[in-house]
RNA sequence: GAGCCUAUGGCGCAGCGGUAGCGCAACACGUUUACACCGUGUAGGUCGCCGGUUCGAAUCCGGCUGGGCUCACCA
């Protein structure tokens, strides 16, 4: 059986049993305790990465552990499907661009596109064998969600804490909408750091920027106060290189006068900067980049071109004009929009903003309140909170995404929210219960749709059932706060922190009990796996070739927050374990025939091995508490490997083999050890391998075991009783002794059936009484006997 | 520039105050009635470097160096 173990067969067919049978559904007329899993939404794409496979293995051992540990185990499986990624992968999968169709168009085409990819895409996680309540199954877009989201939003609303204001927002103008400072990532680009020549009268004022396309939104001049150079031109004008206007010269004590000429220019809108000065200075904005990355009419003759064309012909003409000093290459990082890569520029425009600055404090708090698993990663969060600089702008002009349920009057320009009765909303299709205050009813539908994150950051929300709908069924206040957020380390800023917010916002409450952290898998060479290095390796296809155990086996070696390199040994390496446990549970079952679980009266040694055994659940027990799922898979590992196949196996063979030499109790007393070591080590790698378990459980042990399932039996109990000290001793010096037996024989090169003589001390002799048979036997010794050392005489 | 993580046999990792462990790889031997997808054994590390605390440090503290992640800067 071994030899032809076949896992596809294997996989396929408890995939099906579990389902049939109901096995991990959530119960919630239950009496047992709740524990409630906060499960991340993936994002819907083609297939499932390597790092999903990597952390939901991760948080179903948990869940697994938990549900055997009695508990009713809440385990919600949602995906992620609207929103910026959602659009780009449907442009790309459909050959469209969204800014160039219909938006009711690419909308529908957008949610036919999802539903058409979505149960292959959750599949994937099927295969990799989570437990999940997939028929309890939500996206972010369905009308629960959208129903949640909308009423929530307008909570803050009602609470204050979101607002909508016309100001510089962090803009891409690829994707053409705005985005948060979540959002932005580093990148280091190629670039020119050009001196360019401003005239004040009839000097020169040097000033140094990497981006002259610019130059015709400059609004000001800045230069240091205590800046000797320019103590002369301080409150003058300077002329403005190819677009002849003038701007003011201001001192400001932010400039650093070691940078470029030590003057700078102040432009709508560079950065941050620039976005600061000019409101400090209460100037008019000359913004020059429109929302499509088109210079507009303040370039004058550059009008119409990109930012990118637009710098070289600039740059080009300051030269023609000899105006251009120098132009040095430089390297230099720049904010990036996350989704796109594109550089971010800063326009001026109407967003909504969640309330984020004014409770940093009440948020860092927070961290406090939930258990973080490995501490080390709240600290993440709280250096994230501590930096941030915006509120959350959650406004997104795109298409496709919740929408805001919001109309404002044609009238008087005045905002009317949605009633709760009218959720889920979509306010382009129609119309305020009310009139507006002023009396008209003439309204224009809010356009922009909320970030993904927006919705996503109400999972417990959504799941937990607040909007109390008919397709889920669970008290909200019975399971909120969860027990648990299981997530990877890169969406703390997003995800983990938002997830928070929304926390304290809506109910002054943390939304979990515990978050538990999972890193990254890297290549074998412990970099960042990525599409462009070709070190991409498919979950689906180590699933294929070693099983889902295999992956999931080789997923725990992985200790908590920390990243693995992936290495396709150790995964081959699971399936040596997968075979021992099968040949080993074959030969206790040959011996096993005649078994009743019935307690008898046990050898030392085999008290000895129970004893350890019982360590070991402790010792499991503690690990998986604790998170450290790793630990216990090790531990189990070595114990099943070394003492239980090494040694105890090989020790009872005798009296398994030879009842009628050995006596029909002694036959017993290894039957009931063999039993339960067993049942032990497969209860114990349950949550980690489930398939394999589950096929021994079934083939062996459901005889005797009355539970439908072994992921429904309950997880090993440490007993007080079964401590028994002097037993173990005798085990260990009867596995030292046997070992030393074996290590002559490799030193003479002979078999391990060769007989020998043993001596040992008579000291070991005490100890061992009870079981010198068993040491006689398993090291095939024709006598013992008694001397000042151990010793092999052959 | 700042914060966090990390440095242990060839490789991947555990250990986190009591004189180094696991798996893979290597080597030798062994077919032994669960298993050659095997067994037994051997070899291989002064735990990055320097200092401190301690009776005692891979383990705690400080510094340095290297690696990684994150944030900031980005005129």
């Amino acid at each position: 059986m071994a030899k032809n173990y076949d896992f596809k067969d294997v996989e396929h067919k408890w995939n099906k049993f579990w389902e049939e049978e109901g096995i991990y559904l959530f119960d919630n007329t239950s009496k047992k305790k709740t524990y409630a899993i906060d499960t991340p939404p993936p994002t819907v794409s083609g297939a499932m990465h390597l790092g999903h496979a990597f952390s939901y293995s991760h948080e179903d051992f948990i869940a697994r552990y938990q549900r055997m540990k009695q508990k009713n185990v809440f385990f919600p499986f949602g995906t992620d499907d609207n929103g910026l990624p959602t659009e780009r992968l449907v442009e790309k999968l459909k050959s469209v661009k969204s800014t160039e169709m219909d938006r009711e168009k690419f909308v529908k085409l957008c949610q036919d596109t999802v539903t058409d990819i979505r149960p292959k895409f959750i599949q994937d996680w099927k295969n990799i064998g989570m437990s999940c309540n997939f028929n309890q199954s939500y996206s972010t877009i369905d009308n629960h969600s959208i129903k949640t989201s909308q009423l929530l939003f307008i909570d803050l609303h009602k609470k204050g804490l979101v607002y909508q204001k016309s100001a510089p927002t962090m803009w891409c103008v690829k994707c053409q909408t705005a985005i948060a400072q979540a959002e932005l990532e580093d990148e280091n680009f190629n670039s020119t750091f050009n001196d360019i020549i401003f005239k004040v009268g009839k000097k020169d004022l040097i000033i140094a920027t990497t981006r002259p396309e610019l130059i015709p939104a400059c609004v000001c001049i800045y230069v240091n106060p205590d800046d000797n150079r320019y103590k002369d031109i301080i409150g003058k004008k300077a002329e403005i290189p190819l677009f002849e206007y003038k701007v003011p010269i201001f001192t400001d004590e932010s400039v650093d006068m070691q940078k470029g000429s030590g003057a700078m220019m102040i432009c709508s809108y560079g950065d941050k900067y620039d976005v600061e000065a000019i409101a400090k200075r209460k100037l008019e904005p000359r913004v020059v980049i429109e929302k499509n990355g088109i210079l507009n009419h303040f370039a004058d003759k550059y009008k119409g071109m990109n930012i990118k064309d637009a710098r070289k012909a600039i740059l080009d003409d300051l030269e023609k004009h000899s105006l251009l000093i120098s132009k040095k290459p430089i390297q230099h990082v720049v904010n990036v929009h996350d989704k796109c890569g594109t550089e971010i520029e800063f326009l001026s425009s109407k967003q909504w903003f969640v309330k984020i600055l004014e409770n940093k404090k009440k948020l860092i708090k927070s961290a406090d309140k939930i258990t973080w698993y490995p501490e080390f990663m709240k600290t993440r969060y709280v250096n994230w909170v501590e930096a941030l600089e915006w509120d959350w702008c959650i406004s997104r002009q795109r298409a496709y995404g919740v929408p805001f349920p919001i109309w404002y009057c044609n009238k008087c320009g005045k905002e009317i929210f949605a009633e709760e009765k009218q959720l889920p909303l979509f306010p382009s299709k129609a119309k305020p219960l009310k009139k507006c205050s002023c009396g008209s009813d003439n309204f224009v539908a809010e356009q922009d749709v909320m970030d993904t994150w927006a919705t996503s950051s109400l999972s417990p929300q959504i799941v937990c059932n607040f909007i109390n709908s008919e397709e889920y069924n669970i008290n909200f206040g019975n399971v909120y706060p969860m027990s648990l957020r299981p997530q990877a380390h890169d969406i703390i800023r997003t995800w983990a922190f938002y997830t928070i917010v929304r926390g304290l916002y809506h109910h002054n409450k943390e939304p979990w009990e515990n978050i538990m952290i999972s890193g990254h898998v890297l290549d074998p060479k412990g970099k960042k796996m990525s599409k462009s290095k070709g070190n991409v390796v498919e979950p689906q296809k180590i699933v294929q070739t070693y099983g889902a155990d295999s992956l999931r086996f080789w997923a725990a070696n992985a200790t908590l927050g920390k990243d693995l390199s992936y290495k396709e040994e150790d995964v081959k390496n699971a399936l040596r374990t997968i075979t021992k446990l099968l040949n080993a549970s074959n030969f206790a079952f040959m011996h096993l025939n005649d078994f009743k679980n019935k307690k008898v009266e046990l050898e030392i040694i085999d008290k000895g091995i129970l004893s350890k055994f019982n360590e070991l659940i402790k010792e499991c027990t503690k690990s998986f508490d604790g998170y450290e799922y790793s630990k216990s898979k090790m531990l189990t590992e070595m114990f099943f490997w070394s003492q239980v196949c090494d040694n105890y196996l090989e020790i009872a063979k005798d009296r398994l083999y030879n009842p009628d030499k050995r006596g029909e109790d002694s036959r017993k007393s290894a039957q009931y050890v063999l039993y339960q070591l067993m049942l032990g080590v497969i209860k114990l790698f349950a949550p980690i391998m489930p398939y394999i378990t589950e096929e021994i459980y079934q083939s062996h042990f459901v005889k005797l075991e009355k539970d439908k399932s072994i992921h429904i039996s309950k997880w090993p109990e440490y007993e007080k009783n079964l401590k028994d000290e002097i037993a173990e001793k005798t085990w260990d010096k009867f596995v030292e002794i046997l070992s030393f037996v074996r290590q002559e024989k490799a030193k003479k090169n002979v078999s391990l059936v060769t007989e020998v003589k043993l001596i040992i001390t008579k000291q070991d002799k005490l100890l061992l009484a009870e079981c010198l048979d068993d040491l006689k036997a398993v090291c095939k010794a024709k006598e013992i006997n008694y001397g000042d050392e151990v010793k092999v005489e052959f």
